[in-house]
DNA sequence: GTTAGCACTCCTATGAACCGAGTGCTAAAT
DNA sequence: ATTTAGCACTCGGTTCATAGGAGTGCTAAC
């Protein structure tokens, strides 16, 4: 079923007028618009259709037209006017990168400030994955007599640390080794691998040249074994509350502000989605708290390497064409910079 | 100016009644309460009375009382009974303790979600201050030929790390000997001075060992010279929206919220706060976006030595009593656990 | 000093009346 | 065969009057 170029018409229409308005759209007002050259009447006809076939719905029913999750769903895939950014918006995140930084959380960090400043909505970064990250050294320190802590340094600059037990009573020299072994063979190990290869192939050495190496191995490992996750960065947590949908209804927001607080929701939410820019509206996202808001997201890499993902969480009724010329733009600086720092590691 | 028995008792039933049921209290309903054995009439004179005196308001010229700023004043300093915890909540704070666990920032971080779990109000935590802290080892680790990251353990197991420039073309075996002096002049020397000793004893020491020291220190030493701040914990940040006194106010909502992700100004509100138990109500804390709401803090320790702050962050109509022996409960058990720690490191 | 009684105040809920924005439908105009 | 003008109708929002209830302050009696 195809919709005639009036139809169409009128769907953009409603979706962008809505989206600035925040008002149902009624006929007598659309027919106003320059880009409209028919009367009200004909526009009525049209929106009959355009509701009948799921793209527009009633607030109730002698209101104005409201699109539909379908007509957004309609809107983004074949509506939407790639809106050129504006100098100003360009310059403001050319600015994330004006100062020499050499840690990607600083950036990132700021990245999800200055989205969020931009839009006025939430804005969420996932940062680089740490797992594909490589060992680049180990370090324990023990701290007393019982514990130490093992710090691992990747060659991307992420530092981790984590607290372990020490066997009782254990050489000094014998640790010393140890870090020596597990240096050896573990630099340039992508850490999600660690682990896997902590057993299979620095068991083997430690044994051979370490007392009582089990209880230690064991330690280490289990110092290593938690998941090295990506770290959540967000921007306007509180921006929602701005938004007139909202107004009325303390019960969305504290759900909405609920799951933003819950970090692993918003991990699966942000984690699955494909490569490049995708856009879920509404319901499409499988989380109630998120009916009412659509979810913009874009990946950004180092070279070939998919690092993280930046995202816009908005209202269903967002600003589509400005968030996903931003996104697009503000991911492909985030992938080039990142691409010069990877390359001279 | 003293308060008579009667209204004082006046005064407490009035507060109590209120911060339970969130509603004006009149002079009927309260006649009907056990503690009362006087008429309503009597109890409207003696309301007109501490009406006068401040203690109490009208929100309209014939609704039934509410405490005003000074009326909880005078029911914290003078009326609260202090009630026992119950057994439940005692429970549940043992549980912060339950696992083994070594690193304070676990420990804390429990500590916050669980008072907010427990209270339905915003709990927020000062951690320990890393300053006071003492270095246990630095650690340098070249990234790439321009830049290295420096990671300082405190003795409390506290990991920082910091990215910084390399000199150009530096000889590995400089570097090692640099951290090799650094930890031997460094150990044990609290972190809030690092930077001071970094310029007046090792400075020297570099000197006469490295070539092109300058370069090298003054990288180390920026490396080290933005504040180690303490961190802020919270739990339950969203607990505000359940608050009837914000149902009817976004605006509210949105400042506080606003205000509590704004770490800076919280950071101010905590950290001034004197040792032990401490509530501020109101417009006491010289925030606008805290005209409504109260702030109790309690001091942790170990040994002599004061480390940190919890807080609970509730409406006026705070739940006084319980919340403060909770603080006092938690701030006593969270403080022999480090003192506990402190002592064996 | 305390209390009962009463007039008064003000908030809240309810419902009627009305307006305006908007629709759907029909019939006329193009 | 479309498009448009016209019109009856719907429904939310606002305004206004009304009634009820919770509460007060005051006065006079206990």
């Amino acid at each position: 079923m195809l919709l005639t170029d009036r139809q169409l018409l009128i769907l953009q229409v409603i979706v962008d007028d809505f989206i600035r308005s925040a008002q149902p759209v009624g006929s007598r007002s659309l027919s106003k618009k320059e880009e409209i050259s028919f009367s009200s009447a004909t526009i009525r006809n049209e929106m009959a259709d355009l509701e009948g076939l799921g793209f527009i719905e009633k607030t109730h029913s002698s209101s104005g037209r409201v699109p539909s999750e379908k007509g957004y769903r309609y809107y983004v895939d074949h509506l939407l006017s790639p809106k050129r950014l504006n100098q100003q918006d360009i310059t403001t995140i050319k600015s994330i990168f004006a100062e020499r930084i050499y840690e990607f959380e600083k950036i990132i960090q700021r990245s999800a400030k200055i989205l969020s400043e931009l839009t006025n909505y939430t804005s969420i970064v996932l940062g680089p994955a740490a797992s594909i990250n490589k060992l680049k050294r180990i370090q324990i320190i023990p701290l007393n007599k019982e514990t130490a802590i093992a710090i691992i340094v990747t060659d991307t600059g992420h530092v981790e640390n984590r607290t372990f037990h020490l066997p009782p009573a254990i050489d000094p020299s014998d640790l010393e080794k140890t870090v020596n072994i597990l240096n050896e063979r573990l630099t340039n190990v992508p850490l999600e691998v660690l682990n896997d290869k902590i057993f299979k192939e620095v068991a083997m050495l430690l044994k051979q040249h370490i007392h009582n190496y089990d209880f230690l191995l064991y330690g280490i490992a289990e110092a290593f074994k938690m998941p090295v996750s990506e770290k959540l960065f967000f921007g306007g947590k509180t921006n929602m509350l701005s938004q007139p949908e909202f107004h009325n209804d303390i019960s969305k927001i504290r759900s909405l502000l609920n799951m933003i607080e819950e970090e692993d929701r918003v991990f699966d939410l942000i984690r699955k989605n494909p490569i490049g820019i995708n856009v879920k509206i509404g319901r499409e996202n499988d989380i109630s708290a998120m009916e009412n808001c659509s979810l913009i997201t874009a990946t950004y890499s180092a070279g070939k390497e998919n690092l993280g993902t930046i995202a816009i969480l908005g209202p269903t009724r967002m600003e589509y064409s400005r968030v996903i010329g931003l996104l697009e733009f503000l991911s492909k600086d985030l992938s080039s910079l990142l691409s010069k720092l990877y390359q001279t590691r």
